[in-house]
DNA sequence: TCTTGATATATGGATATTCATATATTAATA
DNA sequence: TATTAATATATGAATATCCATATATCAAGA
């Protein structure tokens, strides 16, 4: 079970921030869809998801080629409320990265 | 106004994270009674303390020999919806520190 | 079914930077 | 002068990022 103050560190990262709340809003993007909706560098973007996954708070699904990832099921409930409320403190942000996805041609979530 | 992930890498720190806490439940606690409560050092409370001011978080105001910290009027509601949760997930520590406290005696905020 | 190449993702190593803490000192108030 | 609080400095630890490379999957074609 995550402790409050690691969870907060995952979250004091902008790339582990946004990727975290872009999961919990969108329900699942893969490592090139978060790619292009941060506007980041794959290792980069990949070493970061690694971190949350390490934490607890994403899980991962490999289908296909694609690695999907999702809010973890384990996340407690206080913690959801602490993305609900920074989903709320991001929302200008949330949205130019939710149109960066849109933009993205070939989505594996849409095949 | 502060940005989320500055003010999750603020709470990323357990000392700044219960200090902020322990300010949020009590409502104004000075440098001395969070050293009580904390069980830590003058200058560690002192520095973090500084760290929570100038990020937006606490404000100070001093009253005779002591400073006391609150709660920023300036903290948005999505902060404030992020610490009424992390209260929640920090409850049974939380509880100790307040023993601490209750344990101090000529504790200023009485006077 | 065995290559070959393309795409997607993860990781090792190197480097630079940030951060927390301890100690010592200073400032302000009573 | 005693108490309370802030600050300066040094040091070690943690962290982010980059580049290069490794691994995994898939799609074609022989």
């Amino acid at each position: 079970m995550i402790e409050p103050a690691q969870f907060f560190k995952c979250l004091s990262d902008e790339t582990r921030l946004y990727a975290t709340l872009l999961v919990y809003q969108e329900g699942e993007l893969c490592v090139c869809e978060l790619m292009q909706a941060l506007e980041d560098s794959q290792p980069k973007v990949s070493r970061h998801l690694a971190q949350l996954r390490n934490c607890g708070i994403l899980d991962d699904a490999r289908r296909g080629q694609w690695v999907f990832y999702s809010i973890s099921t384990q996340l407690p409930s206080w913690a959801q409320g602490v993305l609900q409320a920074a989903s709320a403190g991001s929302a200008s942000t949330l949205k130019r990265l939710q149109k960066n996805l849109k933009m993205m041609g070939n989505r594996p979530s849409c095949i």
